[in-house]
DNA sequence: CCTTCATTTGAACAGTTGTTCAAATATTAA
DNA sequence: TTAATATTTGAACAACTGTTCAAATGAAGG
């Protein structure tokens, strides 16, 4: 990997930097999260499951789409282990399964709320 | 706006939780700063400012990516008053200028390296 | 078995995104 | 002024995203 070629301004100051930036899986995985939360219906999800657990029907109620479409984004949260499920006959309850992104979210809350 | 007309499971429940959501404008909000942190070349920007000021061509060295893909990024980041910049001559700094994001970085930094 | 209901799936579609390239700005120095 | 350098801009493009629709699955009850 060429690192500093020739170009750079201050390749002082751009070696120090290099050091301190994790690594690149590490800032994959770090994107893939924020990614998950940056869309509105799943924001909306994982707040709703914030409160308590759901079925998919309910959640497609509070974030006012179609069933349909609510799996489809429950699959993706489910994919990157933020939601959890439990089948309940014919019902599916999800919830959430991930402290730290709960806490992410509690943190974002405070901010926009102050 | 209809919040639950006949189709819904557990109204109850349903209920109970509308109410602990947000208002969407604040929704809106929250998803807007993770969507800016959710493109690994922008998150790499805003963790290489973590450590220091940066130019924009060392910027595009550190991100291995050309000035004007880092630049059409840092628009974006700056308009969303994550970043800020001050020229010296020729050179335009950029630098971090949201506690709450840096916050936020910090605490998505430490579970990824736990 | 057949029906009903909750959920999932896959294809299709429009809308959005990030990068590239070439051209435009803006500042400095000769 | 002209040339050189740092950054920005806008159009174009392929790649990706979220929603919709229709059809498929899976569980419970008659």
């Amino acid at each position: 990997m060429d690192i500093c070629g020739e170009k750079c301004i201050n390749e002082k100051k751009v070696m120090e930097t290099i050091k301190t930036i994790p690594r690149q899986e590490n800032v994959g995985q770090m994107a893939e999260i924020f990614k998950a939360l940056s869309d509105p219906t799943r924001l909306k999800i994982v707040l709703a499951l914030l409160n308590q657990e759901h079925c998919v029907c309910d959640i497609a109620v509070i974030c006012n789409q179609t069933d349909s479409a609510i799996s489809h984004q429950l699959r993706i949260l489910r994919t990157l282990k933020i939601l959890k499920n439990r089948r309940e006959g014919k019902i599916i309850y999800y919830s959430l399964d991930d402290d730290h992104v709960v806490s992410l979210i509690k943190m974002s809350l405070d901010h926009v709320r102050h």
